[in-house]
DNA sequence: GCCGTTTTCGGCCCGACTGTTTTCAGTCG
């Protein structure tokens, strides 16, 4: 698992875009997408694979064992470097935007040499586009608003990504340095982050700052001290490294990891104690003296306050909570004592139910649910039968693991009036059903509150699937009325879901808080397509801290018994 | 390019929505 898959997943699914745009044949195309997916989520490492190890993984055949054979040896795939002389990077850019796929993309580069998302945001008011056949007025406004969205997300990346560059450099850098961690957003588990900052002791700090900037992913060099290196990776990710002596770890962390907000009232109540806090310590005022700085715990407890998890360091709350002493017990990773949303390749996922059953109880669960797409979902061609043949299966499979209970679940489609795809009797059917918005993201308010209210009232339906629908900087989430919503919950006994993928992260924590005064569980759930999705988990625990939960909030954290009383309602 | 209870060739996620069109192409989920 780990840096290989992800590169390799992201090498084919450039491959695939720039095919997509060269107007190669679409099913070859997907088979490239599709390959790309399963290498990403396969659970061993693609790197160390040799060509009968790499025929295993679904979807790659002898002609992409080989292309990750030829990137084993070279770093690259000779075909992917051929059409990447052909197409601009900026070209595969455009097809970011909402609304603008690769034929359009192909036309704007072909016809007016556009290759940038900058350039095409000129060329729009400039009139560049008018009489272009395919680009009337209402596409223009449309590309304009798909633009300004990416931009809103700012240069941001996703969590996940962020925390692979952090892993690869604390790997590189550890053997240099005393301690190396990450600190910052990424350490308070933000769903995007802005830059990367990473933190390590040592007593020369020269020989660490060499090594960081050599570093394979390392594009250009923004600044170089003794105390402070800034790089930019060849993504365009920022990362800071600081390096302090040892007995200023526990005060550098606190300082580094922040918000800012939660320094400030940390700071704070160090002045009104007579005390100065920074990243080299705390300080008495008056004499200059050095209180404490060697560990984050001494740091808070000299302060009169209980360590504060760095999820909750935002300000919003929790210094009075940790002065009165109510910080929350959050949910931790370990708590987790199973997982109620998968799919296998019965749908759209890339493992099938044998993997992923088997990837599951590798984690020593206790139960897991399997809960593929339901028909109405129309492009997986779900039917009555091959669900039932399904259930069939996992109780078959289900003998062959005495300690994990399989439970056997689907994920149904909300529809535009708060239906769902099958009636009563048939839900009746299986363990666990979560319920989620696939389609009609814009309605207005009013429609989409009583959508899944309507929903989240039906009999038979336990979860509400990523309840806000959003796909981080591609689609904002949908507009209903929470309160109600989680007051519907709460009523029903219907559970919250916070799918863990890193694009996703839904429900967002702020709408956690919101649901939690309401008095509802929630479930952290992988929404794994591939057996390496289990591992996005540890992004919903953090959003689920950010939020927080503790485990008694948290449905999946509970014993199987407690965990079916009261999906049941009893 | 992958895959097989349609099995080594011939299929491959299928329908809705939108915008630009005069009957459909592109995009999305």
């Amino acid at each position: 698992m780990g840096r290989p898959n992800d590169e390799v997943a992201e090498l084919f699914q450039e491959f695939a875009d720039l095919l997509s745009i060269t107007g190669e044949a679409a099913y070859k195309v997907r088979a490239y997408e599709k390959a790309a997916r399963a290498i990403g989520g396969y659970s061993e490492d693609v790197s160390k694979l040799d060509l009968k190890g790499l025929r295993k993984i679904p979807n790659v055949g002898e002609a992409i064992a080989k292309k990750i054979l030829d990137y084993q040896e070279t770093g690259t795939i000779r075909q992917l470097e051929a059409v990447r002389a052909k197409i601009p990077a900026g070209v595969r850019a455009l097809t970011a935007i909402p609304t603008l796929g690769p034929k359009k993309a192909l036309v704007l580069y072909e016809e007016l040499g556009i290759s940038s998302v900058d350039e095409l945001a000129e060329a729009i008011p400039a009139g560049r586009l008018e009489g272009l056949k395919g680009f009337g007025a209402k596409t223009e406004d449309n590309i304009l608003h798909g633009i300004e969205l990416m931009r809103r997300a700012g240069d941001r990346v996703l969590v996940d990504v962020a925390m692979g560059v952090a892993e690869e450099i604390i790997e590189a850098l550890s053997p240099l340095a005393g301690r190396c961690e990450y600190a910052g957003s990424l350490r308070r588990c933000r769903e995007t982050i802005g830059d990367v900052d990473i933190l390590a002791t040592a007593d020369e700090p020269g020989p660490l700052m060499a090594a960081f900037v050599e570093l394979p992913l390392v594009a250009e060099v923004i600044a170089r001290g003794e105390k402070k290196t800034s790089i930019r990776t060849v993504k365009g990710l920022q990362v800071d490294l600081r390096v302090v002596p040892a007995e200023s770890w526990g005060a550098a962390l606190q300082y580094f990891t922040g918000s800012k907000a939660h320094n400030i009232r940390t700071r704070e109540i160090a002045v009104r104690a007579g005390l100065k806090l920074s990243e080299y310590g705390l300080f008495e005022v008056e004499s200059g003296d050095l209180v404490v700085s060697a560990t984050e715990e001494e740091v808070y407890e000299r302060l009169g306050l209980p360590w504060v998890a760095p999820a909750l360091r935002e300000d919003g709350g929790e210094v009075d909570a940790a002065i009165k002493g109510e910080l929350p017990r959050l949910v931790q990773l370990g708590d987790l004592r199973g997982d109620l949303h998968s799919h296998t390749d019965l749908t759209d996922g890339t493992a099938s139910l044998e993997d992923m059953v088997a990837a599951a109880a590798a984690h020593g669960w206790e139960y897991f649910a399997i809960t593929d797409h339901a028909p109405n979902l129309f492009m997986q061609r779900m039917t009555d039968e091959k669900m039932l043949a399904q259930r069939e299966a996992v109780h078959a499979l289900g003998e062959r693991y005495p300690d994990l209970t399989l439970l056997h679940g689907t994920e149904l489609n909300i529809d535009p009036d708060g239906e769902v795809d099958w009636p009563r009797e048939f839900l009746s059917g299986f363990d666990v059903c979560v319920a989620s918005v696939h389609s009609q993201f814009t309605q207005d308010r009013e429609v989409m509150t009583r959508r899944i209210v309507r929903a989240v009232e039906t009999p038979g339906v336990h979860v509400l699937g990523h309840p806000t629908a959003r796909l981080i900087g591609r689609r904002a989430p949908v507009d209903a009325d929470w309160d109600e919503v989680f007051a519907a919950c709460a009523r029903h006994r219907t559970v919250v879901e916070i799918d863990a993928f890193p694009d996703r992260l839904d429900l967002p924590a702020d709408l956690i808080r919101r649901a939690l005064r309401h008095g509802v569980k929630f479930s952290i759930d992988s929404d794994a397509h591939a057996t390496g999705h289990f591992a996005n988990l540890r992004y919903g625990v953090g959003t689920a801290q950010r939020g927080w939960l503790t485990p008694d909030d948290v449905v999946n954290t509970w014993p199987l018994k407690r965990l079916l009383a009261y999906l049941r309602g009893e």
